[in-house]
RNA sequence: GGCGGCAUAGCCAAGUGGUAAGGCAGAGGACUGCAAAUCCUUUAUUCAUCGGUUCAAAUCCGAUUGCCGCCUCCA
């Protein structure tokens, strides 16, 4: 039974699609005017192996996301760079797209752009208004908090509460501090013609349109940052339901902030690395790898410590896969299963169960990496113990292992393939290495030290590490 | 000021009533001509502090301390 974490509930529940067999959740995606950093990373990762995760129980995932392309930051930026901003928001979407197949992100099924949703974003104001829900004013069209029951339900605070420490400006034209603006006057550049002027959609209406026009009135997951549960969630969630008289969303996921030295990371502080600056030092994967070790909801401290850690930690899991691969290449001999491979049969489906347990608690992805560890302890002891060849019998047991690992990881998007051949031409090298290789086994068996040895420490000078192992030399190209 | 979260070994991190997963780093051993990789063993009588509830608490309750988030754009 899968349970999630409902931030609307405040608990763990079991989660029950409104449709079955079918979830359709949407992800709030980012304002595209720059290039993205390892917090949005996070977001993107933690909803993909979410994502991931639900296909894999079964479910037919509608995945959507969105671009907002329309907004003040858009056109200073704009300006910044002299672009149009429609280019501005072409160049950092493209960039994004880019910049997710990197970390194996699966993209949604639909990016929204608000610049394509402006009609139904005025249909529904418009509604708003008409219900009683909102009120425009100079060109400005609020929505009234006073008008909606429940607001507060989602950040766990009563309208009292949030006056009592309110630090917004007083604005002349609202009724209420805190109602917000559905649609904005444009001042000086050009907007939208809209039935109160020209002008753009305020800031959370966007979300709230197109993900109803594209999943329903009611759906079943919404998610981003915990940074959006108040305001920008809260104002969803009093629009949605205002507009619709139905609930808007069945479970609320949030997942916590990347920090540096504890502070969040945030393109407003000026404190934060950008994916691509991350990736000059590590790879895809292994970031990756370093998000997941956290819970999703949790903060996650970012460094190159860490992240170096978390490389080393993914390298074993990688070593255990390489290793059964090669296993299963080595010659088949004719004899009957051992306990040992009967031990060992048991593993992978164990292993899986763990697994799963793990990642149907609120998609534990820290445990459910500890199970991997377990299993590729497991796959190491069988295949480095000195009873153990590969025979007719035992090796179905093999693949079955190396399917059931490659089945979980990938669960989590990741890959355990060795990523080392980037700036390698393959089809020479690894014909040449396997030469020197062959020519070293010779010099070794003739106890030719002085010769194995040039040749191991020459091939070292270029970045090739030997490793003997019990099956036969192997290498690696070590990239840093 | 209001609301909320967190505090687990040298470091990272699971664990929400039944007696502390996993990883990194370290130490010892096996294997190796020497290495590397791998394997085995080992590193928290204890979960910020102080009280309370319970047969039993890291887990529940209260207080204290410290850190963080939100209340303003933010993944």
């Amino acid at each position: 039974m899968l349970k999630v974490y409902n931030t609307l509930t405040g608990q763990k529940e079991e989660f029950k699609p409104v449709e079955p067999g079918k979830v359709k959740m949407y992800v709030c995606g980012l304002t595209v005017q720059n290039y993205s950093h390892i917090g949005h990373m996070r977001s993107a990762i933690n909803y993909d192996v979410i994502r991931r995760y639900l296909e894999y129980l079964g479910y037919q995932v509608d995945y959507i996301s969105n671009f907002t392309d329309i907004n003040e930051k858009i056109v200073k930026r704009a300006k910044e760079e002299e672009l149009s901003p429609a280019d501005l928001a072409a160049k950092y979407s493209a960039a994004f797209l880019t910049d997710i197949q990197q970390f194996n992100v699966k993209p949604a099924d639909k990016y929204l752009k608000v610049s394509e949703n402006i009609d139904q974003i005025i249909e529904m104001v418009s509604t708003l208004i008409k219900k009683g829900f909102a009120y425009e004013k100079n060109g400005n069209v609020y929505f009234s908090v006073e008008s909606f029951a429940g607001y507060g339900k989602l950040s766990g605070r009563t309208l009292a509460e949030m006056q009592a420490g309110a630090r917004i400006a007083v604005n002349q034209d609202k009724h209420n501090p805190l109602d917000f603006a559905l649609w904005k006057k444009v001042e000086s550049e050009k907007g939208w013609p809209s039935p109160w002027g020209e002008g753009w959609p305020g800031w959370h209406i966007e979300c709230s349109a197109m993900s109803m026009k594209r999943l329903g009135a009611t759906f079943d997951i919404h998610g981003g940052g915990v940074d959006l549960i108040f305001p920008h969630h809260e104002n969803e969630i009093a629009q949605s339901e205002a507009y619709s008289g139905r609930k808007f969303v069945n479970y609320w996921l949030h997942n916590g902030t990347v920090n540096l030295s504890g502070e969040k990371m945030s393109k407003s502080q000026g404190n934060f690395f950008t994916s691509r600056e991350v990736l000059k030092e590590f790879s895809g994967q292994e970031i990756r790898y370093f998000l997941l070790t956290r819970h999703y909801h949790s903060p996650i401290d970012f460094s190159y410590e860490r992240l170096a850690e978390a490389a080393n930690s993914l390298q074993r899991l990688v070593n255990a896969r390489q290793l059964l691969a090669k296993i299963l290449e080595l010659d088949i001999e004719k004899a009957p299963l051992t306990n040992l491979d009967n031990e060992f049969a048991k593993i992978p489906a164990l292993k899986q169960t763990d697994f799963k347990s793990a990642m149907s608690d609120d998609f534990n992805t820290a445990e459910a990496i500890g199970v991997l560890h377990d299993f590729a302890g497991e796959i190491n002891k069988y295949l480095n113990s000195n009873e153990f060849k590969l025979t007719e019998s035992n090796f179905t047991i093999l693949e079955k292992a190396e399917e059931v690992m490659l089945e979980l990881a990938e669960i989590l998007g990741l890959k355990f393939e060795v990523e080392n051949a980037v700036n390698i031409d393959e089809r020479l090298t690894t014909p040449l290495i396997s030469l020197l290789l062959e020519v070293r086994e010779t010099a070794r068996s003739e106890k030719n030290w002085e010769l194995a040895d040039l040749i191991r420490d020459r091939l070292k000078e270029l970045k090739i590490e030997i490793k003997d192992t019990p099956h036969g030399p192997d290498w690696e190209f070590d990239i840093e």
